[in-house]
DNA sequence: TCTGGGGTCCTAGGACCC
DNA sequence: TCTGGGGTCCTAGGACCC
């Protein structure tokens, strides 16, 4: 459930952990404490990156997405490690444990950060008093260390947060705007990137405190919604409200991987389609969704990347219907070239139980309103009431005059099949 | 001998319907 | 008589974040 708040009044915190994995690794293993540290993807492959460096390892000019060449020509002893999900999931639940002591309006941005709103908070102490207690107890029961915002909104507790590193608390009042965040480039603003930023500065705003004052048409004309957005959030101003359903339902669920070397083979890229395909499914069964669409993105040699994706009727979540799918796509789309990078992702994800059935009972509606079949329909609707979706006796007899007809595909197997599933529910 | 893998949100054009 | 707009869905791709 959204809930509105007033645009003041409000006491937001964002808890970043700091160097999170580096930190979670340190918490285990003492011995590599005060040591440069990095986490990066596939240490064996050629094309690993780093994902997380620790503090000792930043002096020597480490930093995230750098290449491991790279990293370890700038720091030749720098240790590397892989990723240990499990130990960091297991770390994460523990930081929003603490979190939930304080507030029950806590939202997870993702595994290592959270924005919690406070406001009513005041028994546990004032907020910088709440502030700190979090931050002793993440490093006293967790061993990890973290930096706190404390704001009267989402972006400037982020911003915040930013400040002062690592084990910082940082207070950003909105009259502390001008002073503190004004002077700051454009790029360090949370939301410009990159792009937004070239954009801004060709407009000749390179300051946070240019963009506060730039004129809302040009920012509209360059950057549509976004420019109003950001232009407010330059102001201090930031009404989101800190929901903490936002993170609990997955839009989408893919996998994807850089393959160890250029593959320009069909049947090896299938392969590995199918690979995708079942992670994606376990995946999709773990979390109990369907995906009512499939995705896939192929990155050629030159790193060109493309994605393609394709609708579907009936929600499916199999590794046979996924690999299908993108199979499909696959061999739509695929040029020919040598490709570097795959994946697979299950989008528009739907409940497994009541939200299939109703999106099949549209299908059933729409599709009826189209086909010679209607009349048909209608009538063993009557007689059948509106479980007729439900009803395999009454499935088989759709299908068979289906078949007479030939025309439908929206009643396949898939639909039997995933309506059986509903009922054992 | 460059540049991972997991996501979200937004935009824009075409199809299609009314 | 070839001509209106609004709305939604689908697809592709861009930008951003951690």
């Amino acid at each position: 459930m959204k809930q509105m708040y007033p645009k003041n009044g409000r006491v937001i915190l964002h808890v970043d952990m700091n160097s999170f994995y580096a930190s979670v690794e340190m918490a285990y293993d003492p011995s590599l404490r005060g040591k440069p540290l990095a986490i990066a993807g596939n240490p064996e492959e050629r094309r690993g990156i780093i994902v997380t460096c620790s503090y000792e390892a930043r002096k020597f000019g480490v930093k995230t997405t750098m290449p491991l060449w790279e990293a370890k020509k700038l720091c030749p002893q720098l240790i590397i490690m892989r990723p240990n999900f499990e130990r960091y999931r297991a770390a994460s639940i523990g930081m929003f444990e603490i979190l939930g002591n304080y507030s029950d309006l806590v939202e997870p941005v993702s595994i290592d950060e959270g924005y919690m709103d406070i406001t009513n908070s005041y028994a546990h102490g004032s907020p910088i008093e709440i502030a700190e207690m979090i931050q002793r107890r993440v490093i006293e029961q967790l061993d990890l260390p973290c930096s706190i915002g404390v704001a009267p909104n989402k972006f400037l507790a982020k911003m915040a947060s930013d400040m002062k590193k690592p084990m910082g608390i940082t207070i950003l009042r909105k009259r502390d705007v001008p002073a503190i965040l004004w002077p700051l480039d454009v790029e360090e603003m949370h939301g410009v990137g990159k792009k937004t930023g070239e954009k801004l500065r060709s407009l000749n705003i390179k300051t946070i405190g240019e963009l506060a004052k730039a004129n809302d048409m040009t920012l509209k004309m360059a950057l549509g919604i976004n420019g109003k957005r950001l232009k407010d959030k330059a102001n201090g101003e930031d009404n989101r409200p800190v929901d903490p359903e936002a993170a609990e339902e997955f839009k989408s669920v893919g996998n994807s991987t850089t393959l160890p070397r250029d593959i320009s083979n069909q049947k090896e890229l299938h392969k590995v389609l199918k690979e995708l395909a079942e992670k994606v499914s376990i995946r999709l069964k773990r979390k109990k969704v369907l995906a009512t669409g499939v995705s896939i993105t192929i990155r050629y040699k030159d790193r060109k990347t493309i994605t393609r994706s394709k609708k579907i009727n009936n929600p499916i979540q199999a590794t046979e219907e996924i690999f299908t799918v993108s199979k499909q796509l696959f061999q739509k789309h695929w040029n020919g070239n040598s490709v570097r990078l795959l994946g697979v992702t299950g989008t528009d994800l739907v409940e497994q139980g009541h939200a299939v059935k109703q999106l099949n009972l549209f299908n059933f509606e729409k599709e009826a309103k189209k086909e010679p079949l209607y009349h048909t329909l209608e009538k063993l609707r009557e007689k059948y009431g509106s479980k007729i979706i439900e009803n395999a006796a009454a499935l088989s007899d759709i299908q068979k005059k289906q078949a007479n007809i030939g025309t439908s595909t929206s009643f396949n197997k898939d639909f039997l099949q995933i309506n059986r599933n509903n009922d054992k529910e």
